[in-house]
DNA sequence: CTACCATCCTGGTTGC
DNA sequence: TGCAACCAGGATGGTA
């Protein structure tokens, strides 16, 4: 799935097809997400307008006419994907379906069913339970690396862990951690406390350089993950270690291979030469 | 607090 | 070719 730049590319090809539109119909075809559909989930959506698509973190948030938001999580597995033909056959997975008044359909298709959709109010978004303590927007004006060593400060957890840590910093999965932590030249296992000063300015303007070249490259794309738009990010072409065991590490002439370890029973990916 | 583990669920890949 | 083990982008809750 989806981490904040693949979240990010999902907004923006949702605006296109869904803003100023009006929900003619939402169906729910399966409702036992990650957390069940709210009852009342296609009456309150069935006929309102979306004004406007957002992302807080890893969340879609679907702001309509009514002060209603849907907010949308995509999981591991969770895919919008834009139905050529509204009458085509339902996958098995497509659990839930927007189909605006212009005749574009969005599937919402979800195989793991680690994603989830509720809804809320506007006024009620910034207390609620999904979004709060939620750290600040990596490539907002609020974060930098005076922003991270004092997320950091105090903590004994590995560096890597801590970058998972939605309070921390918002939207960054396993492999823009991973990433990040390359390009900043900081050991995985570094205690977080101890990325301070130059080693957390580093570590901020890498986690917002790679965040943003991921965005700018359509967002990452494994095997499954399919924008609305339908085409394939290409993202992961670029990446630097992650899913590269083995093989040399790029963009620096120390001759060392990149290593795989266990953090969290998470895969990390790193090289031991550059990262320290 | 922190580390560590399991859990939700399905499907693709790997190895015997 | 068959089948089992292992692995996967996330988030959360329990335990020590």
């Amino acid at each position: 799935m989806p981490e904040l730049p693949e979240v990010e590319t999902v907004c923006r090809g949702l605006a296109l097809k869904l803003e100023g539109r009006a929900l003619a119909r939402v169906e729910a075809r399966r409702r036992d997400l990650r957390q069940p559909l709210p009852r009342d989930f296609v009456r309150r959506l069935t006929g309102r307008r979306v004004d406007r698509i957002a992302r807080r973190a890893k969340y879609i948030l679907m702001h309509l006419d009514d002060q209603t938001v849907l907010i949308a999580h995509l999981g591991m597995s969770g895919r919008m994907v834009v139905a050529a033909d509204p009458a085509a056959p339902f996958d098995a997975h497509d659990h839930v379906v927007f189909t605006t008044d212009a005749g574009v359909s969005i599937r919402f298709n979800d195989a793991r069913r680690f994603g989830l959709m509720t809804l809320a109010r506007a006024d009620e978004l910034d207390g609620h339970p999904l979004l709060v303590g939620i750290g600040p927007e990596p490539l907002g004006n609020e974060f930098n690396g005076r922003a991270l060593a004092e997320r950091l400060a105090g903590k004994a957890t590995p560096i890597k862990a801590a970058l998972l840590d939605q309070t921390v910093v918002a939207g960054v999965g396993n492999i823009y951690a991973c990433e990040a932590l390359f390009q900043a030249g900081l050991s995985p296992r570094r205690l977080a406390r101890t990325v301070q000063g130059d080693r957390a300015e580093r570590l901020a303007h890498a986690v917002r350089d790679v965040l943003t070249r991921a965005i700018a490259a359509g967002g990452s794309s494994l095997r499954d993950h399919v924008q609305p738009s339908g085409e394939l990010g290409y993202f992961q072409h670029a990446w630097a270690v992650y899913g590269r065991e083995g093989e040399p590490c790029l963009g620096c002439d120390c001759d060392g291979a990149i290593r795989r370890l266990v953090q969290s029973n998470r895969s990390t990916f790193y090289c031991a030469k550059r990262q320290r």
